[in-house]
DNA sequence: AGCATTGTTTCACA
DNA sequence: TTGTGAAACAATGC
């Protein structure tokens, strides 16, 4: 389930127990996580080179290597293993293999995760949990579209996935469908806050799927804090769940 | 069987 | 120009 909290803890994964090591071989043969590159691509420009520092904005990882750098992105289902051995089912469609016999993979049972070289971030905003305030107020607060639609708007601030973002309409007390754009400077600030805190917490405890109120969704959630029954609907194309009396 | 799903990209359309 | 909604992508789980 991988959002922003997800990657954080990849990237330190990571930065914990890959750096300085030396790339023996790669496998970059599953054309379709690696593309647009054909195979041996990806191979021919990392053989011989050191991670040297581990990278991350938003959703998107990025390694540098002292020449191409290689981008990964979790896509939506997932993970970087370091020293585990091939997962079955050929899960692990992307692998760099140390000179010491170790190995990184990017474990991903629905292949929509990415390994690129010269990952594009132009089109990514500021990084969610780091984005200023005044940033943040002239991103995320404006245009027609509801605020949840804009808050997971990855070249707004980048992160944010479907369940962080209920989590922190839930926390800032925000109804989802209001048009971002109507939002006050003391909600939007409030929601800042709320984003900020929500993504500590997930990284913190293991995932955006540890949030309140995503804990509570299922089968027929209440509110954590106030006992009222959950809506659920679809905001900006999403399954949404909020709290009918507190998000007004 | 059919529906859902944590993400991204592209498209038709208003 | 903005925004929306749906489809596509792949694979799995209920």
């Amino acid at each position: 389930m991988p959002e922003l909290p997800e990657a954080e803890r990849a990237r330190r994964v990571i930065e914990e127990r890959a750096l300085r090591r030396t790339i023996a071989a790669v496998d970059d043969s599953d054309t379709y996580v690696c593309r647009p590159h054909a195979p041996g691509q990806i191979a021919a420009a990392l053989v011989g080179r050191r991670l040297e520092s581990a990278h991350r904005r938003g959703k998107t990882l990025w390694a540098e290597v002292g020449g191409p750098v290689l981008g990964l992105h979790l896509g939506m289902a997932g993970r970087v293993v370091v020293d585990e051995g091939p997962a079955p089912h050929g899960w692990d469609r992307f692998a760099l293999e140390f000179d010491d016999g170790g190995r990184l993979a990017l474990r991903d049972k629905r292949r929509l995760g990415r390994a690129v070289l010269e990952p594009d971030l132009a089109r990514l905003g500021p990084d969610a949990a780091e984005a200023s305030r005044p940033d943040f107020r002239a991103r995320v607060g404006r245009g027609a579209g509801p605020i949840k639609a804009r808050l997971l708007d990855q070249s707004a601030i980048a992160g944010v996935g479907n369940l962080l973002a209920d989590e922190s309409l839930w926390r800032a007390g925000i109804d989802p469908r209001r048009p971002a754009g109507e939002l006050s400077e003391p909600e939007l600030d409030g929601l800042r806050r709320a984003v900020r805190a929500a993504t500590r917490d997930a990284i913190r405890k293991g995932g955006v799927h540890t949030g309140a109120l995503i804990v509570e969704r299922l089968p027929a959630g209440r509110c954590p804090r106030c006992g009222a029954a959950l809506a659920t609907g679809k905001v900006g194309g999403r399954t949404t769940w909020w709290c009918p009396r507190e998000q007004g």
